[in-house]
DNA sequence: ACGTTATTCG
DNA sequence: CGAATAACGT
């Protein structure tokens, strides 16, 4: 027997990046199992309360050494894996291994000196796959803004109600909001990338969409903010939005929500 | 019948100004009513327990802009005006605005660069207008000092009992509390405006006072200190404290409380 | 889990 | 000033 068959190793030089993800959606999913293969990690579950979707794509060529020997499930409590990540230094590096036949993953903080390392054990566990189709890719409006702007939006709006509307038009797009204490209305228009590119507001609109969401649902996604400068949010009418943040050269986290039905519109 | 009325619209360069005047004054009032006129907003109430009186006075000169072509009077509460304020950026500018026939206010962000705009609408209310006499101009004793050192001082009392004896005379003022735990006292010299005005300590004394007040009322007050960098504390021997917040060029925040019988003396 | 605050950093 | 973190309280 050899000394030891490692079916799947993964560095990162950045375990802050994969300490973000966890943060993004450990209060969506509680527990998820990640897909490794060779050509990345990755993982789609629905949320605990079956209403969302989460998408997340990390890829190998995000990674500074990957290896997948072949295929395979790990199942893992992302509240267990987001305790482990808050023991990485900040500026550490970090090793994920596993072999295909073991029960437990291993998590390896290091930093650049090499003078400390923190190995950590978390127990693997199976979880029943679900794989949910994700809907559709061809979108009637994509509206590209900074994901701080999103988030705070988000957050704004919900003191005033439960669920925002959103509508856009060929060059701006509004949120609204309504209560009982009042309404809000938030206006965002289109802005050029002359100079800060981080600040655009693009809409590419093949149709005006109104749609409504529970604003609880997109608060949870705007968690995800820490890992990408911008937010896309893809909508059709009647169709699930798609709130995607891009990690450069990494890959991406999704969310899909279905919109609400409005039955009280006049 | 013209499009549109506009009663009243001011706008203010700094939004965050009124966020302060607000968060000094919500925990006491509840709500409020504004009474605006040509020469600014003002209110005027007593706090929900009927014990201090708070008077604001906004003036117009104090905004960039100022409209009010009839006197009016906005019931408001003043949590949700809190929630809306929190919805401003830190360097937005705001527009208060509402027509006379209305029940609603709007208030109105906008940054300089006009790509975002945020409006909120709160309902207006109905509330009893108890106009109460406000106390005596004249006072024995006038103290000024940094509003952080009365904050601090307040607090600090706060530790060893519920209420604070301020006398003060010729050249110095004293603070005590005593409790269960001992006893705690301030004494505070006139200190000179040279360098540093804000930090001037200045005392006009037409006679000696020795008041008591409660000290969870002084610490309510004491909210307003990032309106201002100086406090002032007006004192007549059994008559109502003054404590007054300047807002230099724009108008005052003041609150007043009348002092504690002392039975217990010995 | 969330909001708020205090504090630090860039 | 804004962002991120930590700590706290509800």
């Amino acid at each position: 027997m050899p000394a030891s068959t490692v079916g799947f190793e993964a560095k990162m030089d950045h375990a802050s990046l994969l300490k973000k993800v966890i943060e993004a959606i450990k209060d969506l999913l509680g527990d998820c199992t990640w897909d490794c293969t060779n050509t990345g990690m990755s993982l789609q579950s629905m949320d605990s309360s079956h209403v969302a979707l989460v998408n997340v794509m990390m890829k190998s060529e995000g990674f500074a050494r990957y290896k997948c020997e072949r295929n395979l499930n790990m199942g893992i409590s992302l509240a267990s894996m987001a305790k482990v990540l808050k023991c990485a230094g900040q500026e550490d590096n970090v090793i994920i291994k596993t072999d295909g036949d073991s029960s437990t993953v291993t998590f390896v903080f290091g930093n650049d000196d090499g003078d400390r390392t923190a190995e950590f054990e978390l127990k693997l566990m199976n979880i029943d796959v679900e794989h949910l189709g994700i809907p559709e890719t061809d979108y009637d409006c994509i509206i590209k803004m900074p994901s701080g702007e999103f988030k705070r939006l988000c957050g704004d709006l919900s003191q005033f109600g439960d669920s925002v509307a959103i509508s856009c038009t060929k060059g701006e797009v509004r949120f609204e909001a309504q209560g009982d204490i009042g309404t809000g209305h938030i206006r965002l228009s289109k802005k050029g990338s002359a100079d800060k590119p981080d600040e655009e507001i693009s809409i590419e609109l093949e149709q005006p969409v109104s749609l409504t969401f529970a604003l609880k649902y997109l608060n949870n996604f705007a968690k995800a903010t820490p890992l990408s400068a911008t937010v896309r949010l893809c909508m059709s009418n009647n169709h699930p939005l798609c709130v995607e943040y891009p990690m450069p050269e990494v890959g991406h986290i999704r969310y899909y929500l279905a919109p609400k039905i409005e039955e009280e519109a006049d």
